[in-house]
DNA sequence: TCATTTTCCGTTTACGTTAACGACACTTAT
DNA sequence: ATAAGTGTCGTTAACGTAAACGGAAAATGA
């Protein structure tokens, strides 16, 4: 046991020889071909059931000569939405380690303010000459086209992020959005006593395209009224993304009283982590938001937001990567529905968490 | 850039053509092995840097006919502590990557009850002819001679999961302990108002050779003292592992008066939840203790447990032997200090939360 | 001067897998 | 009868890197 020699690696040069034809054979059975008769290839399985044969991926991926192409399909990162820079670090990751296997990535970026951005470049995608696209979708009808496009042209579709109703050929990596706004409501019922007042916030530009807020918003109320402790729950909408405009807005909202619980259903929670740390004589409310990103970190740090919601979006793009190459490489199945852990993070454990 | 045909893998053999050498010759500079002449050296050097010329990996995986044998020496996995479980899940991953690059991985487990043990498996190591040895400390003193041992015997190591104070070669991978403490104090102050009582709680059997529990519970009450919200903080000791003796001895802590927050210092938090659950007559203080094990996670679905600190344990032994191939084979440095991430858990992200 | 060592470098085999190509026997069509 | 086709299988050259081995030239020793 200590000592390890005899264990040799048993490969397809060992199943050849135990059944008494060439490696050419073995390597059909393996990989499913034909022009093997039937006695030979289930003597070649017995072999390699009763010998435990694990093919060596590193021979493999040397041998296989592929000429793969993979598109990346993701919105563009802007000041205001460094979320989709994470995104896409963990996207860069995984063409790195694709790039030795002969598999080329190409990542086109799309404006999530203009639709007319993202139908250009599903054209661009459909004219490639690709082999699977990975997408994470915003706009729901013109992103359920692009995938029916796609699947008449044989080109395999996986989402990143969020979910939509039309249904992709490999399926979604990301988060379960409605369990991502029960946690929010969770953390809510830890910080605050029965009857009080929570005001729920989305801040962004053209919200009319983020329905995905929407199934936050329904797993937090859900959540809080399952208490049933009396909170007084409040909506409201901000549909600027610059930070003057929601002073302005979020100043005439404190007017009415401050909230006891602010819960921003996406990552521009940083914005209104500005507005109290540069209003203190405003009451500030626990303040709870989505994401790993510098800002929100910023006012973490300084204790104006309480907790950040996170998802791992490097992961699920490096993941989604991952699973094309193991689909066409390995030939395994696809993934339906992987979702990505939520993680919770404070002041106190931020410096840890890694992408 | 659609198209992917232009860029075919750089290689060790388009060095040699360029620079008018055989390939033997490059492997030599690439390998800084002797037998080259400097100013071939340097025109490959200056070559390799132009092209920015990246080894593959699994070309080299496949080549190198490796001897190595790495140890680890982790505590048993008993009923009471399901955590090594979890550790050990995540070596066996490891172990199984490590396989195809013929290295040998064998597995030492000790009774962290039982120090005899402990001298009794570490020798066997030093005996063994062994490269490297992953280590997850329980004994200091022991661990400290073990150490000392493996280096004058060329034996390369590497710490998990706990940090002691003689110096491993390769560094610790594991929690920033202290950390780990104050996010429990952290937590804390959201559950409760100034004042409060608190009581820490350490739950095991032979407490005097988990040193590490004052380390986290340093931080616990450093993070609620520097808060100076006038809580009243209490520690007590239960040298217990079955639930019978930990129910008597609770009972008669209990009878003094409920605390609001509960910390338990370690993973047998599911025990503390067993006896609030069978005991709904007394009133259940927040519940906070560590790791992700079925047992915990159950009383976390029942609500009894309020927040799981969790570190990854699998992704700790994972890691280090990655760190031991990547060190052996990529000659790649050792890593000092990896922090892991520190996780929260509760009863809305538990179903996620993944390994 | 000749023998020996040292320095520098090329040829070749090996790692485990894939797949193009061809060989052979046997069947079917003409 | 011969030609063409089909089913089964083996030989061999790649993939990119590592390293054993040997060879030629230069340097050193006597």
């Amino acid at each position: 046991m200590v000592d390890g020699k005899e264990k040799k690696n048993f490969g397809i040069k060992d199943i050849a020889r135990l059944a008494n034809v060439s490696i050419a054979t073995v390597d059909r059975v393996l990989n499913n071909r034909k022009d093997v008769s039937d006695a030979t290839r289930q003597k070649i399985k017995d072999i390699i059931k009763e010998y435990n044969y694990q093919p060596n991926l590193y021979a493999r991926s040397l041998s296989v000569k592929n000429n793969l192409n993979f598109a990346v399909l993701i919105p563009k990162t802007s000041l205001e939405t460094g979320y989709w820079q994470l995104c896409l670090d963990g996207i860069e990751k995984g063409i790195k380690e694709l790039e030795p296997f002969g598999i080329q990535t190409t990542v086109f970026l799309y404006d999530q303010e203009d639709v007319r951005t993202f139908v250009k470049v599903s054209e661009q995608i459909l004219h490639g000459n690709f082999n699977a696209v990975v997408i994470a979708p915003i706009f729901i009808k013109e992103t359920e086209d692009f995938v029916r496009q796609c699947h008449k042209r044989k080109l395999q579709t996986i989402y990143i992020n969020s979910d939509i109703p039309s249904k992709s050929t490999l399926g979604y990596i990301g988060p379960d959005l409605n369990s991502t706004g029960r946690l929010a409501g969770n953390l809510t019922s830890y910080l605050v006593n029965p009857g009080a007042k929570i005001l729920i916030l989305n801040v962004a530009k053209g919200l009319e395209n983020y329905k995905y807020l929407d199934t936050k918003i329904e797993g937090y109320k859900e959540y809080l009224h399952h208490l049933d402790r009396q909170f007084e729950i409040d909506i409201a909408d901000i549909p600027y993304n610059v930070y003057e405009e929601v002073e302005r807005e979020l100043l005439r909202k404190m007017k009415t009283g401050s909230p006891d619980v602010l819960f921003v259903t996406n990552s521009r929670v940083s914005v209104v982590g500005q507005f109290f740390y540069e209003h203190p004589e405003i009451t500030k409310p626990y303040l709870i938001g989505f994401d790993f990103l510098e800002a929100n970190v910023n006012y973490l740090t300084k204790g104006v937001v309480d907790f950040l919601i996170c998802q791992r979006p490097d992961k699920q793009g490096y993941l989604a990567l991952n699973y094309l190459y193991r689909f066409f490489l390995l030939k395994e199945d696809g993934v339906n529905f992987k979702p990505m852990p939520i993680d919770i993070i404070t002041i106190e454990n931020y410096m840890f968490y890694e992408n």
